[in-house]
RNA sequence: CGCGGAGUGGAGCAGUUAGGUAGCUCGUCGGGCUCAUAACCCGAAGGUCGUAGGUUCAAAUCCUGCCUCCGCAA
């Protein structure tokens, strides 16, 4: 089949690589280009390098809405798109046999929106997964075509998930198109009354609160490793925090407060119990693991407390 | 030219302000103590101080270029 693909993240790249692998990629669409990092270097998107590796052509409009006319003059069967970036409009997402569909990382109609993987972790479920289904103008609205669960497990972080999700992404979606095209499939609508979103993480969210209980704490952290990332400030330093371990015994001590260092790590009083630090990084350094940490620095002792 | 921090034995750091013997903690190796240990005691190995040049009688330290790593911001 003869397929436009429109994504930007690592997670677009999976489908994007198996879908490759069946079908013929007619054109890709991609956000433009970005100045990114410290020296303000122009980094093209992960969809990008990987099209221009494999001698796909590459199309970058800024307002999709304006400019999509390149899309509607390129032959294809389907559209699909995984984490692109922007609302693309209807006449792109019906000028084909098949349409468009979109891989989403949630079970919909849960976590509708741009953070469903972190927002799940956060929230400490248990279970997410994929769903496929058809792109509508309103955001991860459109009739659902399939859906896959994934267990989240314990020590299972953003990335970790991330990993798996856009595995079984790829494939589901590679089997959706088949279906498609046999015609076997029966798209569903999605449920009014369960939908809920995932919102954009904000800058706000990446601190540490210590008054929280201790699984809470430990949910935020996986959610936002290794992306954004948490940290915590002790003495007007910012100090970012890897996941470590959940401590259920009792702990005597405020909220935030060292109550113990150890070569195992740093225990940190929370609102219920404590969490072991095992790995951190502090403003300019690298990171290092809390027995490394302990050695030289003079920053930290015993009865600290954490803001 | 967005702002800032950092490169010193294997690891984490001090030493740089006021140039003058390469230092601390940990690890490693050897030995000892111990029922035993991640504990303790004794000893040893291991460093072109990121790199290139400059100033100087003398540079980890002062000056200049370059490389690498990282925090913020986007």
């Amino acid at each position: 089949m003869k397929i436009i693909f429109m994504g930007t993240a690592e997670f677009s790249v999976e489908v994007l690589k198996k879908l490759m692998e069946k079908h013929e990629i007619s054109l890709v669409v991609t956000q433009p280009d970005k100045k990114v990092g410290r020296k303000k270097i122009i980094t093209y998107s992960a969809v990008k390098q990987f099209a221009l590796k494999h001698n796909i052509e590459v199309f970058q409009p800024v307002k999709i809405k304006e400019d999509f006319q390149k899309i509607l003059n390129t032959k294809a069967e389907i559209v699909v798109t995984a984490a692109y970036g922007q609302l693309v409009p209807n006449k792109v997402l019906e000028f084909t046999k098949y349409k468009a569909i979109n891989v989403h990382a949630s079970l919909l109609p849960k976590y509708r929106g741009a953070a469903p993987i972190h927002r799940a972790i956060y929230n400490g479920d248990k279970c997410t997964g994929i769903t496929i289904m058809y792109m509508v103008e309103k955001m991860d609205a459109g009739d659902i075509l399939k859906k896959e669960e994934v267990e989240i497990r314990d020590l299972d972080t953003v990335s970790t998930m991330f990993e798996k999700l856009s595995k079984v992404g790829s494939l589901l979606c590679l089997k959706v198109i088949e279906d498609l095209a046999i015609g076997k499939i029966r798209p569903l609508k999605q449920e009014q009354n369960l939908v809920s979103y995932a919102k954009i993480i904000k800058r706000d969210e990446e601190k540490i609160d210590w008054q929280r209980t201790t699984v809470e704490i430990d949910n935020h952290i996986r959610a936002f490793d290794s992306w954004p990332g948490t940290y915590t400030t002790l003495k007007q330093t910012k100090i970012k925090i890897f996941p470590g371990e959940i401590h259920l015994a009792e702990v005597v001590g405020e909220p935030g407060e060292v109550v113990k260092i150890t070569k195992a790590g740093i225990l940190v009083k929370t609102a219920d119990g404590g969490y072991l630090l095992k790995d951190l990084q502090l403003a300019g350094k690298k990171r290092v693991l809390v027995k490394d940490f302990i050695n030289g620095n003079k920053l930290l002792s015993i009865n600290d407390i954490f803001e």
